[in-house]
RNA sequence: GGUCCUAUGGUCAAGCGGUUAAGACGUCACCCUCUCACGGUGAAAUCAGGGGUUCGAUUCCCCUUAGGACUACCA
């Protein structure tokens, strides 16, 4: 068959040549070992997947640790799964993971960077000027072949229980379709795709050396897979081939379902077109426990909520401890560097690809909580409010406004227990700062019912109740050392027939009211609503005398008409 | 069904032929203590099973088992 004439015929309007294309986006220029990766997403989801922010992690750090070049192309040659405002939420998401493009598709859609345009619906003369090269080559041929027949090959097989199900060797009809034929169709209007000739036969082998998970012997692909559909757009298959050849990617980064038979397929796409093949590596999965069977699973945004990027903005985890975790994720001994080096900045920490697991790991997010926690009790009171303030802002305007309203005191607040050699690390996110300092603000003190102090038995006694706090407020003095005003409510415990001394009550509890640990509590209790705060003394300081007067006054008075 | 990947405590995992099998999270206990935290000390808990190879296997090989992935005009 005359391919020249084939070419021809199907792709009449292509002037574009490879060998223009390979001028055009010539071979960077770029100091050895440098890794050129991307990420390329589809535009088909209003929230990004973890496991698709953990991939970016991984591959932004290794290019720009070797001093490459990370860039974002956009995939939509699916053009029925679309969704508007996905690549927006997609630059916009991962920018706020610090992980940013050298080059590619901007949230304004604009390209900057010389391999554009980095949008796959429209590099359409790209892939058709590649796919007319090789038609030319005899290295693909039209498909007339509709679903339905399709389907009868593949039942076919099926039934026959034939090891390799697809469009190959004796099912591949349209392959030995004449020049004739092919014409006679077109005339008719018949819509076509173009085929690659795959040379490979049943029981051929396939190696390559994965980055990550080394040397794979596979059986090869052998079937004429589509390289451009009937919209003249390639399926990913093809645009993968093209897109990393021309944007000159040396490594292709993606996830592990790409592993296996696919890759064998892009190989011999890669060496059908004459192009060099990079060099690919394939994540493994984050998974999730199935509390159903035990068993793990891949996390999924249908089913589990931590598979969405958005949960950990809502729920208002530091950026920070994200990261720590996915370092964690990807290299086990970060947590000894960070251990060693709290308050570095993770960028002086080399991600080593080699250390990457090669199965995938079970998500555990008392992991990250304690990560959290711990990178959150580094920061200090003026860094807690001022993004908690911003995270508020965006997630609940009720705590921004408070927090705006009572920008010193809150700072005041946050530095509670802060400070010292051994800070407090309860916060794991910022939405936790609300049920944790909630009562600090009169605005949601004075709005409390009696259901919100966390009351137990020492409460049984309302006239012991009221001599506590009566007590209490008469020795107060806000001048008093810490020292002082834990001696001072010993004095008064002890008068009133609290025991002082732990060990001789608990010896004799019956020939006590309770201990000063009682004590404490019913005024904690009193004037935070809460049995579990900071420093008792601090929260007092802060409050004032006059307000801790207000709010015993108000606790008796609800404790009383209960 | 076929092909590939994976297999150390509940989870993340060190380990590269000889170890009392690290460490972290989580769990529990005790200490510290005005609560809660923090911190400290300690405990329970792991080499999936079976064959080889070897003087010796968690480590190398094979089989079994289990889990995962792929097998689209989706990416």
């Amino acid at each position: 068959m005359d391919y020249k004439k084939l070419a021809n015929l199907l792709f009449p309007n292509v002037t574009e040549t490879v060998d223009a294309l390979e001028k055009k986006y010539p071979k960077r220029n770029l100091e050895e070992g440098a890794i050129v990766t991307r990420f390329a997403p589809s535009p088909t989801g209003i929230d990004v997947h973890f496991g698709h922010l953990f991939n970016c992690f991984i591959a932004s750090t290794v290019a720009h640790q070797s001093n490459g070049v990370y860039y974002l192309r956009i995939e939509d040659t699916d053009q029925k799964r679309k969704v508007e405002g996905a690549v927006e939420t997609i630059i916009k998401t991962l920018n706020t993971f610090n992980i940013n493009f050298d080059e590619g598709r901007t949230i304004d859609g604009n390209d900057f960077g010389n391999y554009g345009p980095y949008k796959q619906s429209e590099r359409k003369n790209i892939y058709q000027a590649v796919a007319k090269m090789l038609v030319e080559n005899g290295l693909a041929y039209p498909c007339f072949c509709k679903e339905e027949d399709l389907n009868k090959i593949r039942s076919y097989q099926k039934e026959h229980k034939l090891t390799h199900i697809g469009y190959y060797g004796e099912f591949a009809k349209c392959r030995n379709l004449t020049y004739e034929e092919i014409e006679e169709n077109i005339k008719n209007g018949k819509k076509w795709v173009l085929r690659f000739k795959c040379s490979a036969k049943p029981g051929d082998r396939m190696s390559y050396d994965d980055y990550i998970k080394g040397v794979i012997e596979q059986d090869a692909n052998i079937n004429d897979v589509i390289i451009i559909k009937e919209d003249g757009l390639p399926p990913y298959n093809f645009a993968h081939v093209c897109d990393d050849h021309f944007m000159r990617t040396n490594m292709v980064m993606r996830g592990e379902e790409y592993s296996g038979v696919s890759t064998t397929e892009h190989i011999q796409l890669f060496n059908a077109c004459g192009f060099e093949v990079p060099r690919y590596a394939h994540n493994p999965y984050i998974l999730k426990l199935d509390p159903e069977t035990g068993n793990a699973v891949k996390l999924s945004k249908s089913k589990h909520r931590e598979a969405s990027v958005s949960f950990y903005l809502r729920d208002g985890y530091p950026v920070d401890a994200v990261v720590d975790y996915m370092y964690l994720l990807a290299n086990s001994d970060f947590e000894k560097w960070r251990e060693e080096n709290p308050t570095s900045p993770v960028s002086e920490y080399t991600l080593k690809i080699s250390n990457l697991s090669k199965s995938g790991s079970v998500f555990d997010i008392d992991k990250l909580n304690n990560i959290s926690k711990n990178r959150m009790a580094l920061k200090t009171a003026t860094q807690v409010y001022e993004e908690t303030y911003a995270w508020a802002n965006e997630h609940n305007k009720e705590w921004a406004e408070l927090l705006n309203k009572h920008k010193d005191f809150a700072i005041k607040m946050f530095n509670i227990d802060r400070e010292t050699a051994k800070p407090r690390k309860d916060i794991t996110t910022y939405l936790k700062t609300i049920e944790l300092y909630n009562y600090f603000f009169n605005e949601y003190f004075y709005n409390f019912n009696i259901e919100n102090f966390a009351l137990d038995e020492s409460f049984n006694n309302y006239e012991n109740v009221e001599n506590v706090l009566k007590e209490y407020l008469n020795s107060y003095n806000e001048n008093l050392s810490h020292e002082d005003w834990f001696a001072k409510i010993k004095e008064f415990s002890s008068k009133i027939g609290y025991a002082t001394d732990n060990k001789e009550y608990k010896k004799n509890p019956e020939k006590y009211l309770g201990n000063v640990a009682n004590v404490c509590g019913i005024i904690r209790v009193a004037i935070t609503s809460q049995n579990k705060t900071p420093d008792l003394y601090e929260i007092c300081k802060l409050l004032g005398k006059e307000e801790l007067e207000n709010r015993i006054n108000y606790f008796l008075e609800i404790l009383k008409n209960k």
